[in-house]
DNA sequence: TAAATGCGTAAGTGTTTGCTTACAAATATA
DNA sequence: TATATTTGTAAGCAAACACTTACGCATTTA
């Protein structure tokens, strides 16, 4: 069973689920409230996170608090982006990339 | 049948079938050389990057060139980079990042 | 202590995936 | 024209996937 971030994150509800846990991090039935599959379900799909190394859960009394390991993303950053210099000179896109990256990442010259 | 990019790059042949057309577009046998799996496997893995834009296929005689189109990468670089943020302060790799990004994009100070 | 809550997991199911072999169509070459 | 080359696709198959219901185990609350 194939268990990398680039699997992990092909599948729209675990996108979802780490578009939540990008905010705070929640137990797991806070989680499955914003879906309409079972509870269950996504019981499943938060262990595939975790498998890959996606999430991290703490357990607190009986609920498991899951909380989203950013860097890990990395992973999937560090292989599009190697491509990113062919799309942006291409088409000359390099100005809104540097635009958006501003607002997230200000220190783009840093000293 | 779901075809998305995030879908689409899950698996690690097409990965690699994307790392290769990034240098240059090949044409069908020319990429299935480099793989241990059938010539119908590959076609179908091109059908699938077809299919979500990841590549468009150039006839030229009884060959198919096949070229990357680098651009719908975006569609994930803008999913994955929403996060780095959170990542990159909380564990300051942001010089790590840079400096790999140098290597491939040594404009990243035009003038 | 009994009931409720939060959760994991087993078992079952239909669908999707990723491959194979076999075949056919289009184009190039002898 | 006959043959070789490049490709697409159909059919079949085993494995993976994404869900469901059912159940059991901790932990908290009444």
């Amino acid at each position: 069973m194939r268990r990398d971030v680039f699997q992990a994150i092909a599948d729209p509800t675990r996108r979802e689920i780490i578009n939540l846990l990008a905010e705070k991090p929640l137990h797991l039935n806070a989680i499955a409230d914003n879906f309409e599959i079972s509870r269950p379900a996504i019981s499943q799909q938060i262990k595939i996170l975790i498998a890959c190394g996606l999430i991290t859960v703490k357990k607190e009394g009986r609920e498991r608090y899951c909380e989203l390991k950013f860097e890990k993303l990395n992973e999937v950053s560090k292989w599009v982006e190697q491509y990113r210099s062919f799309w942006t000179n291409k088409l000359d896109t390099l100005d809104n990339y540097l635009s958006e990256k501003t607002e997230v990442k200000p220190k783009t010259n840093k000293k």
